[in-house]
Parts: C-alpha cells; sequence; structure tokens
RNA sequence: GGCAGGUUGCCCGAGCGGCCAAAGGGAGCGGUCUGUAAAACCGUCGGCAUCGCCUACGUAGGUUCGAAUCCUACACCUGCCA
C-alpha cells in the first residue's frame, strides 16, 4: 500500500493461475497477440492476454472457440484470460472519438456525433446497440445479454459488464444518460451471468467486472462507482472492476482516484486501455491494479520503440547503421540478439519479422515497468522511481 | 530499309496551347497511434526561398502574347512489315 492509501499491490486468482498486481495484460484481439506466437508472450513476461468478444462473435465465431475448449486452450495460452464486452465499440464503431471539433456537433444528437471520413458502423439505443459487421456488413445486434453469452462461450477467466463508452465530444446531458444506460446494462449483465452460471456444468467460473463510466465528471464517476459497487442482482454482485471511457491524459489520475475511492477494497479494478509510463504511475498511484492497451503493440508494428530514455521510431535514417540493441541492458528476446540495424532494415524491407521483434521489445518494456512499478510499491520506493523513471523517459521531448 | 508508336521530376506513370513546378503510385525523408475497423494513417517530397524568382517535361531550332502540349531536324527506344 502505498502511503497515499490508494495505490497498492496484490493478486488476483483466477483459474489459471494468480495475476501480481498492478500487472499489464497484453492485448490479443482476435484471440492472438498480433504477431508474437503465445510462447513468446509468456516468455517476456506478461501474466495475462485479453481478447474481445466482439471480434471473435464476428470471427470464427464464439461457439467454436467454446467448442475448441474456451479462449485460452484455442489460442494454446494456458495463462489467465480477459474479455472485453465489445463496449468499445459501441465508441469506436459508432461516434468514433477523434476529429469532431465541438463546433461541428451544434444542432447535432449526441448519437449522431462522428468521426469525420468514417461510416458509423454502430447505433445506441436503450436496450443495446446495432452493429454493422467492419468484416461483411451483417448487420448484428449487441446487448449486455448477448456480450454476456458470448463470453460465456469464449471462457475467458475475467469478463466485462457491456458498456456504452462515450467521447470527450459528448454533452454532459448525454454523459448522464449514458451512465444511467450502462447501469442499466451492468445490472443485466449480473442477471445474465448469473443464469449463464447455473448451466455451466463443470466448467470454471468465470468472474465478471462492471465498467466504471461518467467521463471526466466527479459526480457521475463517483456515482457510477457506488452504484457498481453496492449492486445486488438476485445475490450476485461483481467480481472486479473496470475504469472505461473517455479519460483526459491530465486529470488521468484524479479520475481514477474518485472512482476506486467509491471501490470495495478487496476487489481488483481494472483500468482499461491505457499503457503510457505517466499514465501507469498515475493510474497505480490511484489505485487501479490491472490495465491493457494495444499502444505497444500497434505502435511496434509501425517501428516505434519504447525505451527508457523515451520513444523512438527505428525505420528513421538514424538508424541505418545502428549495430546495438534497441535497449542496452534490455533483457528482451529481441534486444538479446538483434540490433536496431537489423530491426530498421526489416522496416524498410517490409518484413513480417519487424512486427515479432518490434512487439516483443515494447511489450516486454511495458509489462517490465508495470513489475518495477509494484517492485517499487512493495520496496517503499514509488515517489524515487516515478521521479527517475519519467524524468528520463520524457526528458528528450 | 519501310510504316506506326514512344522519350515527363529519384523510379513508374497521367497530362496533349494558358487554371502546370506538372495528376496518381512507388521510393526517400519526418511524424501519429491509449478496452485494435490498423503489417494503418498523416505530412513532406526540383532549387533558392517572404509574396516570389530560377531551373525543368530526350537534344537543337521554330510557330505563338503564351508550349510538356503545335511544327522541323537529330538522337535513342518499341511494335509490325520486308
Amino acid at each position: 500500500m502505498l502511503p497515499n492509501g490508494r495505490g497498492r499491490t496484490g493478486v488476483i486468482h483466477t483459474p489459471h493461475g494468480d495475476i501480481r498486481t498492478p500487472a499489464f495484460v497484453a492485448v490479443g484481439t482476435k484471440a492472438t497477440v498480433k504477431a508474437v506466437l503465445p510462447e513468446s508472450v509468456a516468455e517476456l513476461g506478461a501474466q495475462a492476454v485479453l481478447a474481445n468478444a466482439y471480434h471473435l462473435y464476428l470471427q470464427p465465431g464464439s461457439d467454436i472457440v467454446d467448442a475448441a475448449g474456451g479462449l485460452g486452450a484455442f489460442m494454446n495460452w494456458p495463462g489467465p484470460t480477459f474479455t472485453d464486452s465489445g463496449g468499445f465499440q459501441v465508441m469506436s464503431l459508432g461516434a468514433g472519438f477523434k476529429k469532431v471539433l465541438a463546433m461541428d456537433t451544434v444542432g447535432l444528437a449526441d448519437d449522431d456525433v462522428i468521426a469525420e471520413g468514417k461510416t458509423r458502423l454502430a447505433h445506441v439505443d436503450d436496450d443495446g446497440v446495432t452493429f454493422t459487421s467492419h468484416l461483411n456488413g451483417d448487420r448484428l445486434r449487441f446487448t449486455p445479454e448477448i456480450s454476456m453469452r458470448i463470453q460465456h462461450e469464449l471462457g475467458a477467466d475475467i469478463m466485462f459488464a457491456f458498456d456504452e463508452l462515450t467521447t470527450l465530444m459528448n454533452t454532459r446531458g448525454y454523459q448522464e444518460q449514458s451512465v444511467a444506460r450502462t447501469h442499466a446494462w451492468a445490472a443485466r449483465c449480473l442477471a445474465a451471468h448469473h443464469e449463464l452460471t447455473e448451466l455451466r456444468g463443470g466448467k470454471p467460473y468465470q468472474a465478471l467486472f462492471g465498467v466504471v463510466q461518467g467521463a471526466q465528471y466527479e459526480d457521475l464517476r463517483r456515482r457510477a462507482a457506488s452504484d457498481l459497487a453496492t449492486l445486488d442482482v438476485q445475490g450476485q454482485r461483481f467480481d472486479g472492476f473496470g475504469i472505461g471511457g473517455a479519460l483526459e491524459k491530465e486529470n488521468l489520475g484524479t479520475i481514477v482516484g474518485w472512482v476506486t475511492d467509491e471501490l470495495p477494497a478487496d476487489k481488483p479494478r481494472h483500468l482499461l486501455g491505457i499503457s503510457e509510463p505517466d499514465d501507469f504511475f498515475a493510474a497505480i498511484a490511484a489505485g487501479a491494479d490491472t490495465f491493457d492497451c494495444v499502444m505497444p503493440s500497434r505502435v511496434a508494428r509501425n517501428a516505434a520503440l519504447y525505451t527508457r530514455d523515451g520513444r523512438f521510431n527505428v525505420n528513421t535514417a538514424a538508424h541505418r547503421r545502428a549495430f546495438e540493441p534497441i535497449e542496452p541492458g534490455c533483457d528482451c528476446y529481441t534486444c538479446g540478439h538483434y540490433t536496431r540495424a537489423y530491426l530498421h532494415h526489416l522496416f524498410k524491407a517490409k518484413e513480417m519479422l519487424a512486427s515479432t521483434l518490434a512487439t516483443i521489445h515494447n511489450e516486454r518494456f511495458t509489462v517490465r515497468l508495470v513489475d518495477d512499478i509494484r517492485a517499487a510499491i512493495e520496496a517503499g520506493d514509488f515517489d524515487a522511481f516515478q521521479a527517475e523513471f519519467l524524468g528520463r523517459f520524457y526528458a528528450a521531448r
């Protein structure tokens, strides 16, 4: 526990093993951490993998994952698994979250806010969401019940309740409406989860996390958190909580703090979709336990690599003859065997191995950073470690 | 030897009298990415540089107020016929 009473270390027990927290969970949306073998994911120290219900429902179908023995067995990942509910897609396939100026939204209903140049593929109503499949144009329907059914078929150790994620552009009025909707969906998820759990037979119990929304508003976030914390449907309560939604980077720690204030201390809190170094420190100090994020792997596929001295692009001319590891002293497989010059060449030549080697490094960097933060908390060194790490990481900027 | 077509910026390739320093690709150079619609996307991309000026569309001439675009000659390339 940190002196501030919020930041902490701990252990999450799952049927597929323990997760020592704080921890970074590798993202494997479509039952694969893109470009790398599950063996590599394990070797780089990731304790768990998170997949997505929406993607796996579309392809190959959650029934197939179920028939394979569940997500972990299907993808050959023996450790703990998470699935996201598909709630994020309500936003990413719907309103989008960038390039929409406030002025453009005047006169539009919030539900019509849409990213420039994108065709809206999702529409929300109180009962659920109608999607147009990005793969084949099929009209699909997601509701809390459907998301829970899919996630039960996928069989991950930890599931998330189906929620609505809003954007920073939505009005306060819409945020209120949306929080209420997410709460109603949370109750339906708990009920559906309860029924599905009864029908599971001998399969191991799957934990369900409720997701706290409320954007940047303190009262909304606190109320959303305390309402979810106390929500009880037929004796069912959430096993943990996700913190999601529109988070302004500047007050990410503050927002997480409001939420964790309202949540029970004995249940885990997962901060959805966050992984920049400064965000980790802020969120962990504010009481977040686990994280997942596409950033390390996505950015790796596009030649950006993390080091203790900041992030850089290996595909720039400066690295053509850099016969040195990505990060001297890094213990990842890539740094142990390959040079920046080689990575530079692979990216220039558009070779697949570029993605693999870069992803291994970035995932290792991210996992290790969170592990180091955990160690620092245990050693009572958090503040010093934070100052040293962030000072160095952002020095170049 | 004859006939036809072609020669455009680092490469490929549009343009066929003015709105052309010249569409579009690629390469090069730089950047972005936070619950993955991403092996994606954005910017830049002749020189000098403040509007602007200079050098440019095989070479050399010519027509025109004005030419990458029209005419003549030459060079090289391609197809067909002998």
